[in-house]
DNA sequence: AATAAATGTGAGTAATCACTTATCAGAAGG
DNA sequence: CCTTCTGATAAGTGATTACTCACATTTATT
């Protein structure tokens, strides 16, 4: 599959050096991040990396030290954008009672979340391949999420409990029951997309899956 | 972490051979898989993984053609084996409707199978991680699952239905949403075990998640 | 325009890679 | 005792690896 298009990401970690990047080393980036998707970081070497960048090769060593440090410039951003807005806006808006259920909630975040993994593919697909292997990224992952996100969440969550809309389990279980719920519709539709499978009604299944959700967690 | 036990999948591995396997060969075959778990396989050496093993160099390729022969000898098997028994009595014993409830097929399933992971984490983790980047495995995986037990898995599913113990959704929306809240449940527990997390009840979580499914979907 | 600084290059480098091969050791069989 | 076979080994094999460096080219600053 030939993919060309600049992922949202690409453009957003461009701006986000205050401009100053070269249109060559936005070129390594994305051959980096294209062949790291395909082969994995160990199997991708750093002379196939710059042949699809139509750079030499060492141009990719004059920006990055080392081939890690181009791992990381690609992987570290996305774990704070996958992250993003379970620490911003939206979630003072649910303690200010702005969803009324779980399931509204619920439906809010899987949206968003899926919208923003699709256009992203190949960079989420990097970082779940290298993150069992790269012991940096799984502490920088748990470094925002731990005292981040995660208290957020579990307020949310027992917010949800008080109000009697929500099963009274403890809020570490419902994260993760209803984060696997989750995950299980983000992989199937990421699976589907890849094979183009027909049998796949994208919005009933994300109907089924918060329903399902819902029901699994009502009090 | 230091592990010499040999977990039982490398036992059942040696008999199955006929017996005919020397003990260097054992224990090429258990660094290697040692080594592929920890650093994945393209960053595992076969120098490295030959004095691991306390063996010359040149032996893994008296019994291995390849590198890569080496690990399909590992997790080829590996495939069946965790899909083994939803190909086998059990299944033909819920047809017969051994199990009453929904509910009770997945707690069989669900404690069997975390019992066969747990007994073989380093099987399972290089299993997942390398499915990604091996085409030969996925269409093992495919070749296994579609034809031998994603049509037992339906059919099971739609009995269940027929008896109006399950909701109706379409059986493959039920298996994902089942499949996805066990996959959560066995990885977190993996997780835990790694880190030997303390907050962490077994038996409490897989009941809660059990609940959950059995709940979620309820008729 | 002149100078300096940043960007880009391609030919190297030592190390490591998966894999080969000649040789050795010992057991089996006659 | 001799041959044959298999398991095992150490010393290679060319290819590839991540990375360096002296130099060329472009861009920025004065």
């Amino acid at each position: 599959m030939m993919n060309d298009e600049r992922e949202p990401w690409l453009e957003e970690l461009l701006q986000s050096g205050g401009g100053k990047m070269t249109a060559k080393q936005a070129r390594i980036i994305a051959a980096a991040a294209d062949l790291f998707a395909e082969k994995g970081y160990a199997s991708s070497s750093t002379s196939e990396i710059a042949s699809r960048a139509g750079v030499a090769e060492g141009t990719i060593f004059r920006h990055y030290k080392t081939k890690k440090d181009l791992l990381l410039t690609i992987v570290k951003p996305a774990i704070i954008k996958l992250l993003a807005p379970f620490l911003l806006r939206e979630f003072k808006d649910v303690l200010h009672t702005r969803y009324g259920t779980y399931e509204e909630f619920l439906r809010a975040v899987a949206t968003n979340r899926l919208q923003f993994i699709s256009q992203n593919k190949r960079l989420f697909k990097v970082l779940l391949q290298e993150l069992p292997f790269h012991p940096e990224l799984q502490q920088q992952a748990k470094e925002t999420l731990m005292p981040l996100v995660l208290p957020q969440l579990l307020s949310v969550i027992r917010k949800f409990q008080d109000e009697g809309s929500l099963a009274p389990l403890p809020p570490l279980t419902v994260l993760r029951l209803t984060a696997s719920g989750i995950m299980g519709y983000i992989l199937a539709h990421l699976v589907a997309a890849e094979r183009n499978a027909r049998g796949w009604d994208e919005q009933a299944e994300l109907e089924a899956t918060i329903a399902f959700l819902a029901k699994g967690l009502a009090p």
